[in-house]
DNA sequence: TTGTAAGCGTTATCAC
DNA sequence: GTGATAACGCTTACAA
């Protein structure tokens, strides 16, 4: 963190703040009223009788007073402010849960602090750090990795939190997420039915309960049809570099894998891109098939296989649970949410249309 | 894990503070130290002896002292938090571009709160204000329109503004934004260059500049050339189903445009689909242009001839303005960085490869 | 090197 | 209906 100056000493003559500026102290000198009578006219709790509330309106509409809500926040310990950790918002998966997170936090009249880390412990530390030292009212936590450590900091501090998309192995926290391990198994299952034996899993991270429960479907899938798919599992990072990388080796085995599986969306991406820059045709050669969706809008004409996860509606419901203990004191046991993906079956993995496209 | 204890009733005994919920002046009468020596050395301001430094951070961690910030910026008038309000992250020019301010906030010690105005005046309006009454140290703001309100809101109350992406005419203040009257211009130009003399343009809202501005460069490219573009110009939303919806119109027009020029991503996406449904093949029978190129991340095959804009470049800039704002006083006059796009050109606006595609 | 006192702007509590 | 007073947790200004 960089040094920063100290702010400007402050020459506040008392008589004359600067305009808009003013404080409730200005506003209740201007209409003749006490301060908290401005404060109960603005914050309509309490009475005040018509001639009152007018004049302090006009108060406040002539000073251009804006209520400072750190001093409230300071006094009512309600920030009205979530946050929203997760590892990149530039994943699409991630934008669109951060909207559903937003709109259902304006709703409630929440503000939104968004925070990426990169999946860095490190970063996710500094910020919970920094968001719990903000008073935020809630945190939601996209967790970079399997510890916990980011998790007990807010719990130390009483501060309500919902995990997002990735569950904390042997933690009890309100959580929603994906059912990969389903998901994983109806895409491979999908993949053997069209008699594919030779398929590759593509994954993320150890320890990153997305990655590891994905790959935890698709051996499922793969020991009941009598087969053991360790051989052709690779881990990397969940992005395009990573997924183009590992699809680029498996392109040098033999026997070559006849099938896909990339685990989240940059995965994919790059397997396709490998693929298409060597000239083998999508399924014709080889099919793919993906966990998450790539959003209808960013795309003329959908062409991948996927288990497509509702991410809009999942950061609407990490928002409503944690708006919910916000709101409410009574602390009722941790809830999970687990929404089913949808299986959407297109080109890249079936022989109905033209072999390559996007 | 047990669930999360209620907050305890506030019968707060001054000798034995909830755990983690303790403030300065428990730390301080832990460590035998006035709570302003707690101050200095959690804030390596002014000196302490080793002694005493390693008591205060001995009891800082036994009593898991997180500071209160509220109180801080109460009293320094720093917030360190800074705002984006944008009018939809899912944009993906706006997901970079966001990424670009976090990151580029994140490094010097700030936190972001970001909002979504969809276009709204309304929300744009009340987003302000709260953002005003959270008392953050600037504000980076995408324009809903062309109204000055929210710019007033802002500035009355001294707080440091950049506008990014759009431009409000008539008024002085600190702009990010990209030349789209050139790039627009430019991309007229390849049209043109092309052969290509019945060119439509898609294009958004009256009173957006970006908007505005990509309709200007293509007028003056077509006069130019001695042509008028006006009765091929279409204003919709920067939406997917407004280019889809007025890109079927345009095909019903006989003589039917050869060329069509999206002016934004979404737009360009809608009018790609609406083509390939009715079957007409791109850049065979009618090429198409857009301004914003979509991130390589989400693409398998680039296909689109585009004026690319540096989005996460645009928002680190845009940080970085704001941030010389906050932390130095001094009052320079506003400035305004226009960064030209990129032009590229691909498939489809010319006959090189295959014509139909992502 | 450390401490005392005051105050940042608001609201809770109790009084009139 | 309206107001006086204290407090929220911290830091600035000044003192020792």
């Amino acid at each position: 963190m960089k040094t920063i100056p100290k702010p400007a000493p402050s020459v506040n003559l008392k008589n004359k703040p600067a305009a808009g500026n003013a404080t409730i102290l200005d506003v209740a000198r201007r209409a003749g009223v006490a301060p908290i009578t401005v404060s109960r006219v603005i914050n309509q709790s309490g009475y005040a009788s018509p001639a009152t509330r007018a004049r302090v309106e006009a108060a406040v509409a002539a000073l251009g007073y804006v209520p400072n809500t750190l001093a409230r926040s300071l006094r009512s310990r309600r920030t009205h402010t979530l946050a929203l950790v997760l590892t990149d918002i530039t994943n699409p998966f991630f934008t669109l849960a951060a909207r559903g997170v937003e709109d259902t936090a304006a709703e409630a009249g929440f503000t939104l602090i968004v925070c990426n880390t990169d999946e860095s412990e490190e970063k996710e530390r500094r910020y919970v750090q920094m968001l719990l030292e903000k008073q935020v009212d809630g945190i939601i936590l996209v967790p970079a990795r399997g510890r916990i450590q980011s998790v007990r900091l807010v719990e130390a501090q009483h501060t309500p939190l919902v995990l997002l998309d990735r569950r904390l192995p042997g933690h009890r926290v309100d959580t929603v997420r994906c059912d990969s391990v389903g998901g994983a198994y109806q895409l491979t299952r999908h993949l053997l039915a069209g008699g594919h034996r030779h398929i590759a899993m593509l994954s993320g991270p150890k320890g990153v309960s997305t990655a590891d429960d994905r790959i935890k479907g698709y051996c499922r899938a793969l020991s009941e049809s009598g087969m053991k798919g360790g051989e052709l599992i690779r881990r990397g990072n969940f992005t395009c570099e990573s997924g183009a990388e590992m699809t680029r080796e498996l392109l040098s085995l033999e026997p070559r894998p006849t099938a896909i599986f990339a685990a989240n969306n940059f995965l994919a991406i790059g397997t396709l891109r490998t693929l298409h820059e060597a000239g083998i045709p999508v399924p014709g050669q080889v099919s793919v098939v993906a966990f998450d969706d790539l959003p209808a809008n960013l795309l003329v004409e959908p062409f991948l296989s996927a288990a497509s996860q509702p991410a809009y509606e999942m950061g609407q419901t990490a928002a409503r649970l944690l708006l919910d203990r916000v709101l409410q004191q009574s602390p009722s046991p941790p809830r999970e949410i687990i929404v089913p993906p949808q299986i959407i079956v297109r080109q890249s993995s079936t022989f109905l249309k033209h072999p390559v496209s996007s």
